[in-house]
DNA sequence: CTAGGGTTAG
């Protein structure tokens, strides 16, 4: 008798394992509530956490309406359902629901995996205190040789910002893997830690910890730091560890690496990757069109969404992103207003946001239509950002429309989000039409606001090590052999009729009484100075650099590019400059 | 009162 309904048992578990449609699920639950099976505390369990975790579209309001119908659920139960709200919009009533279950259980401790998905859920809803509560609770429960519970608590730090932690906690775990090695990398990764997750996927390729060793997702978070770094050189490194050791062929994997080649200016290499994939989603072809479109390629990029659009693969918000971004920084006006018209149109089944208007914004401003900018941005449906006004600001300061510039600052203002780069935009405009008691006015205002400008850095890499650097650096090793290169580079730059330009574009406020005799040195032009130094005639030089390249150095890579018949590349914050024999492959008025 | 846990694309 009870070997049979024990087999009964296990014929409807299966059942209800493999059943994934919620109509499939609510026939069940009818049949478990007239049979009362439901009062099993295993049959309810698989079903709970099919429910729960395996129904797509989720449906955690029918969960919580089963969950809370239990008198009396066991941990697992419970276990289930804080891991199913912390996926959910919800996550704070997965927190919740853990700490009621420790109330009730005061005597015993709870199991690890309460903690583990609590964690989650105080991850997921950014509440650190939280967090904290629930690591005193695993040091007290003695449950810090739970490797797997400690990785989670390294991504709660590393989520909070707290790499410090992150690495104590990693300190402590007693048998690390690679998961727990990713874990760190990623939080490096997160918190602007790139060169620190480098070197920790260099630790792991030469095996220093034991028998773990980079996988898949490690390559990819390496792969990644390359990208924001620049590191073609050690990108290349990395792609060839995954071939060398069979760990390519998934998809986000070759997304990545085609976005890190086109990051690094490398489009040749990027559409090797590309077109060696056997599969293709939206992914790869809005790698591809936003990489192109970085690198100026803007005709070709019109040409791959089209290619696109005909594989019947539907693009998505930052395809579209992609796309008009290509036309505003080739200059394709009468493109990207075509496009923008198609996808207002509802063409592509959505609607433009900030960013698609970020991107015309920037193209009417750099056709020079700043009127029809202005108009634009006061039509829109949805409240302008401070990206979008800081775009307009950027083309006014290229223009030298004071008017507008004033106008544009006032609604950063307004929304309390003006930054020390839209003051340095304003003063430059100023300074391009030659108001300088304007400028004096604004420093003098800003030196009141304290507002700080975020210094310039410059990152170059030569064999796989990246050096940085920022404005008037000394912080370099080499730094007087740098010094003494890039005054020569001046001198020979001078014979070939470069000028300092030293009037209309001041990044840094204190340098005012500096300026004219000592100029000072921006991040740029030292990664220059240190490339031209160390590597041999002839070698491309790749600068990366946080924020937007200044006049004065644009025309001095223009002039280093010829005068040391070298190819310069810098990485703008939001494009590439190519430089060769004297000229730049951008299209922007200087 | 066993089951069940951690990292990852544009």
């Amino acid at each position: 008798m009870l070997k049979s309904m024990r087999s009964s048992n296990d014929h409807l578990i299966s059942l209800i394992v493999s059943s994934t449609a919620k109509l499939h699920l609510r026939q069940i639950h009818a049949i478990l509530l007239r049979t009362s099976l439901i009062r099993n505390s295993d049959v309810f369990h698989h079903f709970l956490s099919r429910l729960a975790l395996s129904l797509v579209p989720r449906d955690i309001d029918y969960s919580r309406r089963v969950f809370s119908r239990r008198s009396n659920p066991t941990v697992s139960h419970c276990n289930t359902m804080i891991r199913a709200f912390s996926v959910s919009e919800t996550p704070v009533e997965g927190f919740r629901l853990f700490r009621a279950l420790r109330r009730r259980r005061s005597s015993r401790p709870a199991n690890p995996l309460s903690s583990s998905f609590a964690l989650k859920c105080c991850i997921k809803s950014g509440d650190f205190l939280g967090g904290l509560q629930i690591h005193g609770k695993i040091i007290s429960d003695g449950f810090l040789s739970d490797s797997l519970l400690l990785t989670t608590l390294m991504d709660l730090y590393s989520t909070c910002e707290n790499s410090n932690y992150a690495c104590k906690v990693f300190d402590e775990i007693p048998k690390r893997d690679t998961v727990s090695w990713n874990v760190l990398i990623s939080c490096f990764l997160r918190n602007k830690r790139t060169r620190d997750a480098l070197f920790l996927f260099d630790k792991m390729v030469n095996e220093v910890d034991g028998c773990v060793k980079p996988d898949g997702v490690t390559c990819l978070l390496a792969v990644q730091a390359c990208s924001s770094l620049g590191a073609l050189d050690f990108g290349e490194r990395v792609h060839a560890f995954i071939d060398q050791n069979k760990l390519g062929g998934a998809l986000n994997l070759s997304n990545t690496l085609v976005s890190m080649y086109s990051r690094c200016g490398s489009m040749d290499k990027a559409y090797e990757v590309f077109k060696s994939m056997r599969e293709k989603n939206v992914v790869s072809w809005t790698a591809m069109i936003s990489g192109l479109a970085m690198n100026g390629f803007g005709k070709e990029a019109i040409e791959a969404f089209n290619k696109m659009l005909k594989l019947g693969i539907s693009p998505e918000e930052q395809t579209l992103t992609g796309l008009l971004s290509a036309c505003s920084h080739s200059g394709l006006v009468d493109e990207g207003m075509m496009f923008f018209d198609r996808l207002r149109s509802g063409e592509f089944g959505m609607k433009p946001n900030l960013h698609h208007y970020g991107c015309i914004v920037d193209l009417l401003g750099r056709a020079r239509l700043l009127d029809r900018a202005y108009g634009l941005v006061q039509s829109m449906e949805m409240k302008p950002d401070s990206t979008i006004w800081r775009t307009l600001l950027g083309a006014c300061r290229v223009q030298g429309n004071v008017e507008l510039g004033e106008r544009v600052i006032s609604h950063l203002i307004e929304l309390k989000a003006e930054e020390a780069g839209d003051y340095i935009l304003l003063l430059n405009t100023y300074s391009s039409v030659g108001k300088w008691e304007k400028v004096t006015e604004l420093r003098s205002l800003m030196k009141e606001r304290k507002i700080h400008t975020k210094p310039g850095c410059s990152a170059i890499e030569l064999q796989g090590s990246v050096h940085e650097f920022i404005v008037d650096d000394v912080l370099h090793p080499r730094k007087e052999e740098i010094y003494e290169t890039l005054a020569e580079i001046n001198q020979q730059l001078k014979i070939a009729g470069y000028a300092a330009e030293t009037t209309s574009e001041l990044h840094n406020l204190d340098s005012e009484e500096e300026k004219g005799n000592a100029l000072t040195y921006h991040s740029e032009k030292l990664a220059i100075a240190f490339g031209i130094l160390v590597t041999p005639p002839g070698t491309t030089i790749r600068v990366t650099k946080n924020l937007r390249t200044c006049v004065d150095c644009h025309n001095f890579a223009k002039f280093v590019s010829n005068v040391y018949d070298r190819v310069v590349i810098i990485r703008d914050r939001s494009r590439f400059h190519h430089f060769k024999g004297g000229f730049c492959s951008c299209n922007d008025f200087w």
